[in-house]
DNA sequence: AGGGCGCGTACGTTATCACGTACAAGTGTC
DNA sequence: GACACTTGTACGTGATAACGTACGCGCCCT
């Protein structure tokens, strides 16, 4: 077996593993919620074997997950998340200014932000590495003006009053194509929590 | 095999087919790269068999991927807007009317909606149940006016500006005492585990 | 202490993956 | 037209995935 074969199942293993405790369940538990029996499942987890594609979308569909979505929490493992140490208050990149309204506490399932941009100004630059972790997702809504998300290749125009959810982990920005000033809100879950 | 299992198959085989055609290599070039043998590389374009992650990494590394983009190429759009005209409203009790803002999808992590509160209005009544499930979280946040939180016993005033984060699965409404009219924004984060 | 239960893993069996070989069909060259 | 080459797929075989059954271990309750 190749080396490349080896990571990927040392990979996929130990986090299978760790999102089923975190969620508190056990191995038969799993099985009923996947379709994948237990003693695969337990295979997995400990790198015995390499699963279909089949099954390992079963699994990560019992984890509340997308398949692509469980292998990322292991390949984006060099990005960086920033935190509100960083990006508190004030602007981020010119005519970008944030609040966070949410405290920096434990408690926090979500993080609430609140964005002005001037006409022509952007939330990030382009190709700037997605700053939230794996798992995470992002609620929008556009209180006033004009904004385009661009994510993962695409892009969506949106007006005051609308919403958009999107996987935060993701390279994403927003940007206000004027002629107004745009704000929006947005609401981060946080990502599917390592042990 | 259940039909989630060969709408992921499905998936894939055009995928892979489309790239190396349009990367301009017969499947003994794809072999090549990828260390998969063509005929196995024909079997998973047509669907016929479910490669395990270890053979689907490599075919991805073949086509210049990562596993996790090949995936996400074929899997839908996990952007999700909700237009304006599209949000769900209601009223709740006199003098409260609320929209929804997202949509009522899986892919949710969190419910966000806007309550309109007239002056001497409420969420709901004395002593209502709580109305989100153990393990909830919220965060509400006041636009305009002044709003009092009541939960667990207690009472809390806030003005507009004020974030307040709170268990969502304890009894709870929120109260306009006046003389305006009071708008806010809550956030409600699903709770810690699932049935 | 004993029994029942939950949990993870060993093991045997079956199904399927993955490969190598070979065939059929199409294309290009002489 | 004949030949050589490329391409995709059929087929047989070995390896491994995937399952069902059962075991060992630890914990909890009586």
């Amino acid at each position: 077996m190749a080396v490349a074969d080896q990571l990927d199942q040392i990979h996929i293993g130990p986090r299978v593993r760790a999102l089923r405790e975190a969620m508190d369940l056990s191995l038969r538990d799993l099985a009923e919620r996947s379709g994948v029996s237990a003693p695969m499942l337990s295979q997995v987890e400990r790198g015995e074997t390499s699963p279909t594609l089949a099954v390992a979308s079963r699994i990560a569909a019992g984890l509340e997950l997308r398949l692509s979505q469980l292998l990322r929490l292991d390949e984006e493992s060099s990005v960086s998340v920033v935190r509100c140490a960083e990006r508190r208050r004030g602007g981020g990149a010119a005519g970008h200014a944030f609040e966070i309204l949410t405290p920096p506490l434990p408690g926090q399932r979500a993080e609430l932000s609140r964005h002005v941009l001037a006409p022509g100004a952007a939330t990030g630059g382009e190709g700037d590495p997605p700053m939230h972790e794996p798992g995470s997702r992002e609620i929008a809504v556009v209180e006033t003006g004009t904004v385009t998300l661009a994510i993962d290749g695409s892009r969506h125009e949106l007006f005051a009053g609308d919403t958009v959810t999107f996987d935060a982990d993701l390279a994403h920005r927003f940007e206000n194509p004027g002629p107004g000033e745009a704000v929006l809100l947005a609401v981060v879950s946080a990502g599917l929590r390592r042990s």
